[in-house]
DNA sequence: GGATTATATTTCACTGATGAAGTGAAAAAT
DNA sequence: ATTTTTCACTTCATCAGTGAAATATAATCC
């Protein structure tokens, strides 16, 4: 184990050295780019980390977090798959493991009966309460030494980067 | 396919109906996280996907971008692990694949028989000029409307989070 | 000089993601 | 009214990426 910082420090000499021999390389984007995957990965395995006592993976993790997350605590695959970011066949899977712990259940739609309603059930609102407040002290951690502006401008300059990968991604000329 | 935006929408609506319910629930930290999960999985995706045309995976492609950036234009597997953030196994095949196309040459040290030494060949260096370009484009349009001061802040903002998450790791307590 | 430590590779196995085909139900066409 | 098409989800088989442990070889340390 080596630590981000010295990744990142790497990272910055580096991109440098590319750049004196590639000029047109966009030096501070490709660095903003590099910390940005740096810092999603290392958050992502923190999170799998903390889950994997519980014998969640992430996106199980998520989609019981949409579900407990919604007024009614139901939805459908469908549009869970799209909120989780995820395949049908990965949904199902997910469905599979969380109904069999008992955290869900599956049942008919009434009105449209190709339709399946997953719902949380009691005992999974009792597990995320449960899961969900030893996260707590290392989300404040994570954000120590963050003043109210800085978060404010933190969740702003991520949000228009999200808004820019949307564009990318529907004009898929650049 | 149902974007970054409408996913980070149903996020905030989601994390804010459960902090009614669990007012302890940092509710911005917990907002920032997951607009960083899903930022840096965005990125992520858009990267492996721009790499999949030239038959490589992100690992491969960070392996081959530090041997390049290298002065020398070399390393060896244990290095390349601890900045690739990878295990030796998976660094044992990453050399496999990237020798077995000739972008690299593996022999061994001098001074120490019992390391390999890894380098980049002339073709390595022609293949990473060929694939860098294209991706600059794309690099831009992501920081689209951001001016140099946001950028600076941003790398300020996440180099400051990836020392937090160093600290966390360090002391497991939290 | 034998034990220990360091480096890299191989083997085996696992997890999670993905694609193709299948099932059952609703909607549209005839 | 029946057929066809489309939709929502599931099943099954497969694959890519990864990890742990055993192995081989070389250096280092009493």
């Amino acid at each position: 184990m080596i630590g981000l910082g010295n990744c990142i420090e790497m990272m910055d000499e580096g991109i440098d050295r590319v750049n004196q021999v590639i000029p047109q390389l966009p030096r501070d984007e490709a660095k903003l780019c590099r910390l940005l995957l740096m810092v999603g990965t290392g958050l992502e395995e923190d999170l799998e980390f903390q889950l994997k006592p519980h014998k969640l993976n992430h996106s199980e993790f998520l989609t019981l977090m949409i579900l407990y997350s919604r007024p009614d605590g139901s939805s459908t695959p469908g549009e869970l798959c799209e909120f989780a970011s995820q395949g049908a066949t990965n949904m199902t899977r997910i469905g599979n493991a969380l109904s069999k712990r008992g955290l869900i259940v599956r049942g008919a739609s009434a009105e449209d009966r190709r339709r399946v309603a997953i719902r949380i059930t009691a005992a999974g609102r009792r597990f995320v309460q449960k899961v969900l407040p030893p996260l707590f002290p290392r989300l404040d951690t994570m954000f120590d030494g963050f003043s109210t502006t800085d978060k404010r401008n933190f969740s702003h300059l991520l949000r228009k980067l999200a808004h820019n990968l949307d564009q990318l991604h529907a004009d898929p000329a650049p």
